[in-house]
DNA sequence: TAGTGGTCTAGACCACAAA
DNA sequence: TTGTGGTCTAGACCACTAA
């Protein structure tokens, strides 16, 4: 892995406002700045970064329109404060999602082992069908009370023995970047309303034929190679998905 | 109703982008540039309209932004092809997403009338309770089958007599425009899996307890004023959203 | 080669917020 | 009054596409 270090390299193919935004973002991804923090005003990050303020603007409006900071003229540029509707646009964990919602999460693990890839699958992994799975299924709680089922499945070629992490605990995302370099960062997924199986049902603590949310999503790394296929029931009686329209 | 000409005003106080913006909007809402159509290129439009090149670029960042245009560097700028995927980001009328999604759209009015705001609608759209709404409930077909049921109720004080058009063949939202010079250009929506009641399954033609994809919405004028509340309730076997999330 | 969009600079003046 | 972000200009050079 590659580290992004906190100044810019001239001689990079990289244009210069790709580089500031993969040091901005880091900074904010850490943890380094958090919700409402004011970041340095542009002049200081012209300063800082010897780069123009076109550039540096143009960093910040990326960093606006994905919600993840805010101006405001006169007083500086903010850290956003997370929203429930960035579930719909942002790649965000189960954790930070239930802690946006007011929940205290937690996870059971249902299921973990490897399985010969459906054809379903496989194609949207654009792998072959019966090729190496690592499939992860955990049961997500929210205050306790089951809130969603979530089936994780992986292409076990590019992260062999990844299952042998507890995920109970630890996000899976952080484990493929860490021990396996894999950036998750970009995804598609598919939002549909569903009835409840037997067995769901009684995993979810809910009725047979109860309403569920049901996702499925394929989700790419860096290199725009599909990695993850995930399908997740949510209680519809717990769960539901905010967003902004525009004209 | 001011109809946005096709020129910059410089003494408006209206910043030069906010007037290209709608210019090329409208060309684009108004289908005088349509799918896979090339624009003029940014030089053409620095003469056209005499702002700078950074003035052209912000406006058309604005037009990707909202994927209603793409570039490709050495050819030019083209309008967008629509996606399945805006129906979670732009405000876009049941035709156009039954078009997107090769269906045959239709509709048929099951009830219009003038009714008093129950307390939650009240709330919502941020008037008293029990003020007149006028309340439009249509079944929309695709390819003549059901596929969604949806309830309009609009606050009656800011379109009086807007009941009396045939909105199984206008668009509501060109009758607020035309009428009573409302442009709806925002909207906030909720969206749940629910199980059909006995009365909407009947309509939609499915089972009672069949799921249901259910929407809720409040949509604002460009005043930031709360107009329309809608709930529509979708055949689940039929209709599923898309998005596209990032890191 | 000509024309397109992609990146970047160094300015300028304005509007708003806080001290 | 000072410092912040908002808008705008006039250039420059580069990379890619198509003829």
């Amino acid at each position: 892995m590659i580290l992004p270090l906190d100044r810019i390299d001239r001689m990079s193919k990289v244009p210069l406002y790709q580089q500031l935004y993969e040091i901005l973002r880091g900074k904010i991804s850490r943890g380094e700045w958090t919700s409402g923090d004011m970041i340095p005003p542009e002049s200081e990050l012209i300063e800082q970064y010897e780069v123009s303020r076109a550039t540096v603007r143009q960093v910040l409006d990326m960093l606006v329109n994905e919600d993840l900071i805010y101006r405001q003229r006169g007083r500086g540029t903010f850290i956003a404060h997370p929203t429930m509707k960035q579930g719909l646009t942002r790649i965000i964990s189960f954790t930070e999602d239930m802690q946006q919602r007011g929940y205290q999460p937690g996870t059971k693990i249902c299921f973990s082992g490897i399985i010969p890839a459906p054809d379903d699958i496989a194609a949207k992994l654009e792998i072959s069908p019966g090729e190496e799975l690592a499939r992860l299924e955990r049961l997500r709680l929210a205050d306790g009370e089951p809130m969603s089922l979530e089936q994780s499945n992986l292409v076990h070629r590019y992260c062999p023995g990844i299952l042998k992490g507890d995920y109970a605990e630890e996000p899976l995302r952080r484990a493929l970047e860490r021990d396996y370099g894999i950036r998750l960062v970009s995804a598609n997924q598919v939002i549909r309303a569903v009835s409840a199986s037997k067995e769901v049902a009684e995993l979810l603590s809910v009725q047979t034929g109860s309403p569920l949310l049901f996702i499925e999503r394929v989700t790419y790394s860096h290199q725009r190679i599909p990695v993850e296929f995930l399908r997740i029931h949510y209680r519809a009686d717990r769960y539901s998905l905010y967003s902004e329209l525009h004209e």
